[in-house]
RNA sequence: GGCCCCUUCGUCUAGCGGUUAGGACGCGGCCCUUUCACGGCUGAAACACGGGUUCGAUUCCCGUAGGGGUCACCA
């Protein structure tokens, strides 16, 4: 069902990614007449693996998956100075936590930037791109005066058609693509459909740095294709992107050939609940906070992300056989979406209840400890797996769980909360002394015999069967609400429940509150 | 500001010319009931606006408005 099986289990290997140094998943698959599906994600090591990259992964995954092909993983630490380990980590982390899997090991785009040049030099040689000696300086003023003028802001082409002779001698000077000037360049885009934009609006955009380094736009192309990616799934605020990364692919595919054009799928963006733009407070948090501080389970956090952007019916929950199944690009909605905590948190409701009871005793096992020092895990993991379906069905996430189930370990006295300090009134605390010689009589101490004890003692004092499972109920776990009082009242033992009820039965409160016996 | 994208209940969505506009979350009510949940039933709740096209538009086209994205020697 929907926890991960063995099948889906991640293979990522945390830092495996060292030796991938870049060949590991080269090859090229656009040679090939019937291209299988290569899918990639591509996420920037800049910071935490948010829940937007999150669900583009998953789209990428699910859309290999789906039609039997590859999916890949690139990390673009093309900006040495804000990439960081800490991050690559974290992603990988991330992914593997949601049980996304990759076919081959990650590439690493830094390792690449030989390569990256390569490109960059035949498209020089080939006349596709030229040298471009402007500075810093220079390219501020014209921007400034592009300002000042309302004129759009982009570079003017300054360098496009001057010899290189014209520079100082030695200048710095960064590789711009020579980009058509005319017409309109139109992409079919899987998602939003069929997309024109006007040549004019793309400049003549760097390639190279002037310290020779590779700029994104170069990288990605260069990657995709030397990938053999044949689906470029990723976020629309990508979009226009693709109509400044499409003449490379046209420019090598006519000086070499072999480079055929990706399918773009752009994906709208998700946002925060207010429709803003996601933000800390928003739901832009590491999913490592959806697990960590959230106590979610990965198949709901998968599940929600799913639905977001895209349906099947009516059908809310899939689980991942049916995702890999029903999952295609024409059903990918073309507008942007809000994070609704709400839905997520009844999503994990779901999963929860349906999740396997070791499973949920293990992860709540830490959060309880935290919770409460009585708690022993080892120990007390067989209890609280018996507790599970009872806890489970209780609560929308790890936190919750974990809560619901402290009664189980308290030590004795048992802190009472003011809703079961209420209950027990003078009346109740006598009847409770009444229903601890009834439980004596029982010698058979479970479900059954004790429901029907305890029924027979309500009916034969004409009170409903509240009136004495309140007061048993505050008395056994400190709390007004707790799983079946029944289960209770086998959960803890025979031992335990007459402990627990005796120390509240016939007993008065103390000046300052406490409860003591008499 | 230029360019690009988007627009069905509060939110996520179904719908792909003719429907009592469906489902889910959330919200209200009822039932179940030993509490709380779960579950079941039920109620309120939407086609942004204006023009076309058409016998007929939520659905197709064009505007308007609103929202979003993007305009770096970042990715």
């Amino acid at each position: 069902m929907p926890s991960p099986s063995a099948a889906l289990q991640p293979v990522i290997e945390r830092k495996f990614g060292k030796m991938a140094s870049g060949s590991a998943a080269i090859g090229n698959g656009a040679e090939s007449a019937r291209q299988p599906v290569v899918t990639r994600f591509a996420p920037s090591p800049t910071g935490f693996l948010h829940i937007g990259g999150a669900r583009t992964a998953l789209f990428n995954w699910l859309f290999a998956r789906h039609h039997g092909g590859k999916a890949l993983l690139r990390i673009e630490d093309t900006d040495r100075a804000r990439s960081t380990e800490a991050a690559i980590d974290a992603i990988l982390d991330g992914l593997d936590w949601l049980g996304l899997d990759y076919d081959d090991a990650p590439v690493f785009q830094s390792h690449r930037a030989d390569r990256h040049a390569e490109v960059a030099n035949k498209l020089l040689a080939a006349g596709h791109a030229y040298k471009c000696f402007a500075t810093a300086e220079e390219l501020e003023e014209m921007r400034a005066q592009q300002r000042a003028n309302k004129q759009p802001m982009r570079y003017d082409g300054r360098w496009r058609d001057r010899d290189p002779s014209e520079a100082p001698e030695g200048a710095p000077f960064v590789v711009r693509l020579k980009t058509p000037t005319s017409g309109e360049t139109v992409i079919e885009d899987a998602v939003q459909g069929s997309v024109k934009v006007k040549n004019v609006e793309i400049d003549d955009y760097i390639l190279l740095r002037s310290d020779g380094t590779p700029t994104y736009m170069l990288a990605v192309v260069v990657d995709d294709h030397d990938m053999g990616v044949t689906h470029v799934i990723r976020g629309d605020d990508h979009l226009n992107n693709a109509f400044r990364q499409l003449p490379i692919y046209r420019a090598m595919q006519e000086i070499e050939g072999g480079w055929d054009l990706p399918v773009y799928a752009h994906i709208p963006l998700i946002h925060g609940a207010d429709g803003a733009k996601l933000s800390k407070r928003h739901g832009a948090m590491g999913v490592d906070a959806y697990r960590d501080e959230l106590g979610l389970l990965p198949e709901a956090v998968d599940n929600y992300l799913l639905r977001l952007g895209w349906g099947h019916g009516d059908q809310e929950q899939f689980t991942r056989e049916e995702a890999i199944a029903f999952f295609d690009l024409p059903a990918v909605g073309k507008s942007p979406s809000r994070f609704d905590f709400k839905k997520l948190a009844n999503m994990n409701g779901l999963y929860m209840r349906e999740a396997d009871d070791e499973r949920l005793a293990n992860l709540a096992a830490s959060r309880i400890a935290a919770l409460e020092p009585a708690f022993d895990a080892e120990r007390d993991h067989g209890l609280l797996a018996q507790a599970m379906p009872s806890l489970k069905a209780r609560a929308k996430n790890l936190d919750e769980l974990a809560e619901g189930s402290l009664f189980l370990f308290r030590k004795r006295p048992l802190p009472l909360d003011e809703k079961a300090q209420a209950l027990l009134t003078e009346d109740s605390r006598q009847l409770l002394a009444d229903i601890s010689v009834q439980l004596k009589l029982c010698s058979d101490w479970t479900s059954e015999p004790l429901e029907t004890s305890l029924k027979a003692m309500a009916e034969q004092r004409g009170l409903g069967l509240g009136k004495l499972a309140q007061p048993l109920r505050a008395a056994l776990t400190g709390q007004a609400t707790s799983p079946g009082i029944f289960d209770v009242l086998v959960l803890l033992g025979r031992d335990e429940s007459l402990a627990r009820i005796d120390a509240q039965a016939d007993c008065v409160p103390a000046k300052d509150g406490a409860i003591t016996n008499p």
